[in-house]
DNA sequence: AATGAGCGA
């Protein structure tokens, strides 16, 4: 087999492109008619096709007409203003586009830890990076700007208090990364948070390794819905932590269930109580409480 | 009618 390769002539297929091209001369040249008072332009080309045969291709465009018919009178009447601010000294054709040197400052979203020196600085690196990218940050999954952004991202788990958790500050200093967080916002593990010395005496079993609580299963779901839609429909009840629609792997099509968890339980009551029954999407949707997840 | 991924150290 090697030798058989050896044999023949090397062929680069760079090299049958410009041989092609080469050929090009061979046809007559490209003709462009118009556009005509209708604005059709005609373009008639030659070209070799796969087989090598000269083919002949007519393109016929229409160069789209702006028919004032479909302005707006308001419209057609600012076609008749004169020139005005920074236009006025522009020798340019009546219909211009200006170039707004306007400086718009963007503040960009810092991956955590990837600039240390800015996040020691402060001393609290969760609440640093919860002030620079503040703005912009808006999680896929719960939809709340500021603390996290992606399912991925490893501090999802990290998520800001809600609304109710922080109305009762905690008691006792969280032993914070940077050891100086003594902010109000600083972060409060979930064991340390209002309420916990009652569950703690239970034995402080509440640990939650994932954000598996507060599961509401969603039936009934059209085959279209999508995560992003369910979040739409139970994010106003608080805040979700996370929300899935079982797929079928071989059709990867919805299998007309899915999953919302909530970050607290009375925000998925409520959910439950307004969304079971409620009509999306032609049917009718069921809401309740999941069963833990098979293991 | 129906109860979910991935997961590597």
């Amino acid at each position: 087999m090697a030798v058989e390769a050896a044999n023949q002539p090397k062929i680069r297929w760079g090299e049958l492109e410009d041989d092609a091209e080469d050929l090009d001369f061979l046809l007559p040249p490209k003709q462009i008619f118009g556009p005509d008072s209708n604005g059709v332009k005609k373009i008639v080309e030659y070209k070799f096709n796969e087989e090598g045969n000269k083919v002949k291709i007519t393109t016929t465009t229409r160069i789209r007409k702006l028919a004032n018919a479909r302005l707006s009178k308001r419209a057609v009447e600012r076609r008749s203003w004169p020139k005005f601010g920074d236009a006025v000294h522009e020798e340019v054709g009546a219909r211009l586009t200006m170039v707004s040197t306007e400086e718009i400052i963007l503040e960009r979203p810092r991956a955590p830890g990837s600039n240390k020196d800015e996040a020691k600085a402060s001393g609290d690196s969760l609440a640093q990076i919860g002030k620079a990218g503040a703005v912009l940050m808006v999680c896929r999954t719960c939809g709340k700007k500021g603390d996290h952004w992606t399912s991925k991202c490893p501090f999802k788990d990290l998520a800001q208090p809600s609304e109710t958790f922080m109305d009762k500050p905690p008691s006792t200093e969280a032993p914070a990364a940077g050891g100086a967080g003594s902010q109000k916002n600083a972060y409060v593990p979930p064991s340390m948070r209002g309420g916990a010395a009652e569950r703690a005496s239970g034995g402080g079993t509440e640990m939650r390794r994932r954000n598996e609580e507060n599961s509401v299963r969603v039936t009934n779901l059209s085959e279209d819905t999508r995560e992003a839609d369910l979040l739409e429909l139970f994010r106003p009840f608080g805040h979700v932590s996370r929300v899935y629609v079982a797929i079928d792997q071989k059709t990867a099509m919805s299998r007309g269930f899915g999953f919302v968890n909530f970050v607290n339980r009375e925000d998925a009551e409520r959910a439950i109580n307004k969304l079971n029954g409620y009509g999306y999407d032609n049917l009718i949707l069921r809401v309740e409480w999941a069963a833990p997840r098979a293991t």
